[in-house]
DNA sequence: CATATGTATGTAATATCATAACAGGTCAAC
DNA sequence: GTTGACCTGTTATGATATTACATACATATG
């Protein structure tokens, strides 16, 4: 079992607006497929050449990319290329945590913060497509008693920003 | 020009849980219908034939429409069943806020207070799939402020919530 | 009234996203 | 080494959405 993640040793990873800081990706990536083996070891599921393969991809850079692009990927790899191919991976690393869903964009992006329990809102920047996890901890609690007060019970919430990440802001 | 939408004369209109309380729906439709076409005039557009058939489609409940499905309805009424048709109007509809976009669902349901400026949350039923805006101004601005602590600039956000509506909670 | 202009609608074709159903392969437990 | 669970490959199809172009309609203007 690897060590436990330590933001310490990983630039970028302490803060939450990893996506939109300055890091060193490679070890960002490595990182997170080190804790994806771990992850899915600890869940008796297992991380295949094919799934591990997908997350790599996911993982290249913060950015979502859409079923049928990892598809393309994994052809080239060798991998089938038919779309099933595709969408159980990615489901399977959804279900695990290791990824989410981008509804705005019907697109997949890594994981941030695997294995920490978590609900994150998305800020997609339009202009560079790159997607961030924020915590949105007090956005989804403003959401859940706002939908108490009205009687309806939350099981799964998506909040989803899109705009301008700090980089694309200062060129218009 | 229509008289300004009094909620006093509307049960149901005067509380924002107005998807899940029992109303006047007919009423509800009519009033959405007639202030429609106060905002489009307002705006200088047409509230055309087949864009006025659209919101009564997605009028008739509070529920979320694909645009196939809308589809299917305009072409039983005899207007071309391209689907052109139904995405134009839908577009339409949207831009003038008369109707919202579902992402979740990829499906439209007409908006429950138009002609007020509102960015609103969506409750969306499991069960009964019906679906009701929530005002959300808290948890929008809670998102609003950690996005601008990354120095994101939110333009659009959508907030959607899956689960159960006080009716359907009540049997299982 | 004629006609130019912008806007809306109709239609064909196609792109993009997603799943169902089944066949065959791999691997670990027994 | 057979069984059973799970994973992958493949075919086919379904669901959602857009591009491009043709036609019709409305309004403004000569």
């Amino acid at each position: 079992m690897p060590a436990p993640h330590d933001p310490a040793h990983c630039p970028g990873c302490a803060t939450p607006d990893l996506a939109f800081a300055a890091h060193d990706h490679a070890h960002c990536a490595a990182d997170a497929l080190q804790r994806a083996e771990a992850i899915t070891a600890a869940n008796g599921a297992r991380l295949t050449p094919v799934r591990r393969r997908v997350l790599e991809i996911l993982l290249e850079d913060h950015r979502a990319l859409g079923a049928y692009d990892v598809l393309a990927r994994l052809a080239a790899d060798g991998y089938g290329n038919q779309p099933p191919i595709a969408y159980r991976a990615l489901e399977f690393l959804v279900e695990q945590g290791l990824a989410h869903r981008i509804q705005r964009l019907n697109a997949f992006t890594a994981c941030a913060h695997p294995g920490e329990a978590h609900a994150p809102a998305f800020l997609i920047c339009r202009v560079c497509q790159s997607v961030a996890e924020a915590t949105a901890t007090s956005a989804r609690s403003a959401l859940d008693a706002e939908a108490a007060q009205l009687g309806f019970t939350i099981e799964r919430s998506t909040i989803e920003a899109l705009g301008l990440c700090p980089a694309c802001q200062d060129q218009p």
